[in-house]
DNA sequence: GCGCGACGGTTAACAATGTAACTATTCCCA
DNA sequence: TGGGAATAGTTACATTGTTAACCGTCGCGC
C-alpha cells in the first residue's frame, strides 16, 4: 500500500518542515488572536498595526507594511476599520500628498496597553516548554531560517529518479 | 515617540514568537507550493491530500483530516478536485456506506513520485543553513512547541501596569 | 425493529486574503 | 516645464478559508 521506493525513505508530510511550521505558526498565533479578537474585535492584521504604532509611533502605512511582512492591501483594510473604530487616526503627510500618517488615538493607546501583557503572557507560556539554552538555540536558528527563507527558489530536484 | 515604559521592555512584534514562525511559515509554504502549484496546479490541500494518500495508501476522508491537520470542508473540497483531474479515485467503503475510500490513480501516484524528490529539496536547502546538532535541536524544540502549542489558553496577563 | 444520537461528509453563506488594475501625487530629467 | 516613471494607497474581483446547517448512514438501547 505505501509507495514506498528502494533508495530514498518515504516522504512523509507530518516531518515536512514547511507543513510543520505552518501548522504549529497557525495554532500559536490562533491562541495569540484570542486576546485581541474575543474582547477587543481585532484582527490580526488590525492588532500588527496597532502595535507597530504603539512600538514606534506614528507611520504611514508603507511603514507599517514594512514592518509587519502584511501586504499593503492588507494593511489599507486593516487602517480603514482601526479608523472607523476609532483606534488611529489618519492625516494627509502635509510634505506629501500621497503619504497618510497614521498613529494611534488615546483609546487605541490603551487599547494597545491593555493588549501587550496578555501577549507577554502568551509567549512566556509558549516558551515554558524550553529552557534557556533552548530558548537560547531557537533564537539564534530562527534568526538563521529567516534569512535562508529569503532565497528558496528550487531550481533542481536531487533524485528524480525516485519511482 | 516609543510607548517605552519603565519597568517592561517594549512589545516589539518582529520579537513576538507567533508572529514570527506566521511570516517564515508562509514564505516556507510559498516556497514549497511553488513546486506542486506551477506545474501540476495543485493548491497546499490537494497535495497535502496526494501526499498522506501516497505516503500511506488508501484511506478515508477523516483520516486525511487527522493526518494533515485540515478541517474536513477543506478536505472535502481538495478531494473533489483531485477527482475531477484524475489524481484520485473515491469509492464508498462497502462496509460503512458513509464513508468513501480515497486513493490515488496511476496517473495521481506518477504525479506524487515527480513532486517527492523536489520538495525534499526544498527542504535540503532550507535545512542547508543549520549544521547537524542545530537540526537534531531544531527537531527537538519543534516536537516541545508542537506539544505546547495544543494547551495555550492565556488565563492571566502578568502585568497589567504596562502603561 | 425502531427511534435517536453520533458519525462521515457535503453544501451554503459569509468573512478574509491575494492579485491586478486603477487614482492621485511626486520625482526627475530632457 | 512638462511628461513619463515611480510611489502611496485604494478599489474591484477572484480565490480561499471559516462556520453552520444539512443529509444520509450507522450504532445502540429499548
Amino acid at each position: 500500500m505505501v509507495a514506498e521506493t528502494r533508495a530514498a525513505p518515504a516522504f512523509t508530510i507530518e516531518q515536512f518542515l514547511p507543513f510543520r511550521l505552518s501548522v504549529l505558526s497557525n495554532r500559536l498565533t490562533r491562541a495569540a488572536a484570542r486576546v485581541y479578537s474575543r474582547r477587543f474585535r481585532l484582527s490580526a492584521p488590525e492588532w500588527r498595526t496597532m502595535a507597530v504604532l504603539g512600538r514606534y509611533g506614528a507611520m504611514n502605512a508603507n511603514s507599517v507594511v514594512d514592518r509587519t511582512a502584511m501586504d499593503k492591501v492588507r494593511v489599507s483594510r486593516a487602517v480603514a476599520r482601526l479608523t472607523a473604530a476609532g483606534h488611529i487616526t489618519r492625516r494627509i503627510d502635509p510634505t506629501d500628498h500621497r503619504r497618510a500618517i497614521l498613529d494611534l488615538t488615546p483609546q487605541g493607546t490603551t487599547t494597545y496597553q491593555q493588549i501587550v501583557p496578555w501577549l507577554r503572557a502568551v509567549q512566556d507560556e509558549i516558551l515554558a516548554a524550553l529552557d534557556d539554552s533552548e530558548r537560547h538555540a531557537l533564537e539564534t536558528m530562527l534568526a538563521k531560517l529567516e534569512q535562508t527563507g529569503t532565497t528558496i527558489t528550487p531550481t533542481r530536484a536531487t533524485a528524480e529518479s525516485d519511482d
